[in-house]
DNA sequence: GAATGTTACGCTGTCCGTAAGAATC
DNA sequence: GATTCTTACGGACAGCGTAACATTC
């Protein structure tokens, strides 16, 4: 099955012309009236009764007819939602905010990356303190934070969504032998991975 | 825009996977990673977020899943309707009614064409006047009476559709010059063509 | 003979599979 | 080095247009 064939069958259908139809769908009239039959072939159906100068659907026809133009129809709203949304994607604000650590290490490439994909989106960017971010973000003042969840792992903040991102090790380094900090192992019994799934980085 | 390419899409989205989606679709990986491609690059949008062995949608892809599916699934549906449509025309029980003049003139090809397109479906032919046959029709025992109509053109015959199907020319043949019976212009002004629209005698 | 749909035929573009490449773990 | 997605390339096939044909008015 071909989306064309069903382009041509509704151009047909409602004009009760191969002639016009074909005009209609700028294509030749004898390379409609060979997809039509191709249509009819692999449905095993005769879809038009063709009486000179009178095209008419047949009971088939008349069957296929609202499918088809709701297939038509919901291609159409697929291409032109998509649309929509890039352009949406493409302007808008972002007011983030971020921990010192966080702005020093990893941000820089982010922001590269992301205003390279997206240039029309206004980026600002608020280096602070985890809780002052959480406060801020709670007051609307931002619209998304970088922060390091206080000890016992990531949990809902009021109304406020947490997405784990990243887990760091933190490695004690000492002059004598020891083991990795215990903290490691109960981080990833928590968060289930290294890095989240949502996580480019 | 090809319905091969949200066929591929949606197995894609589903098993966040592209080897494992060209196993489903029966498709070579790398058909299928080109056919994406060239998805994404009609729509002008990335659908896919590619991290190694994390395959996710996009927004954009995110918003075509749902309409991918409802077309693939009314595609399916379409060509399952037609499908059963068929099944029911070819098989059933027509009872049909005519007078003698249609049984003798008219019938006999038309039920041969009939009966070669729609072998499944029984026919059951009752010859007998008019007046018969639409009470007859009126009390069920017949689905379909051809019938001359009363003078003055066809009418609702209360619960009875009547379309008219075919008008004849009478001629009077007479030793001295004549002209056409009068009532033929009466008949082509009541029907307005010769032979009716839904007529493939 | 004019109008209209079908069949025939050669051409082009699309899709496919295999093979090679690139990137990540 | 194994896995996984992308790129390259040659072949098969579907769809197109022109032309010829068939049919009806």
């Amino acid at each position: 099955m071909q989306l064309q064939y069903l382009t041509y069958f509704v151009a047909v259908a409602q004009t009760r012309h191969f002639t016009r139809a074909a005009e209609r769908v700028n294509v030749s009239q004898p390379a409609l009236s060979k997809q039509i039959a191709t249509l009819e072939r692999e449905l095993g159906a005769t879809l038009f009764s063709r009486a000179r100068g009178n095209i008419t659907l047949t009971a088939a026809g008349e069957a296929l007819l609202p499918l088809a133009q709701r297939i038509l129809a919901d291609v159409d709203t697929a291409t032109r939602e998509v649309q929509e949304l890039l352009a949406q994607l493409r302007r808008g604000r972002v007011r983030l905010g971020a921990t010192p650590s966080v702005c020093t290490g990893l941000l820089p490439t982010v922001l590269r990356d992301f205003h390279r994909e997206y240039p029309g989106i206004q980026l600002v960017v608020q280096e602070t303190g985890s809780g002052d971010l959480v406060r801020e973000l709670s007051a609307g003042a931002l619209d998304l934070a970088l922060v390091i969840p206080a000890q016992g792992g990531p949990a809902e903040e009021g109304a406020l969504v947490i997405t784990p991102v990243l887990v760091e090790e933190l490695i004690v380094a000492s002059s004598r032998p020891q083991r990795r900090h215990q903290n490691h192992a109960a981080h990833r019994a928590a968060c289930g991975c290294r890095t989240s799934p949502d996580c480019r980085w």
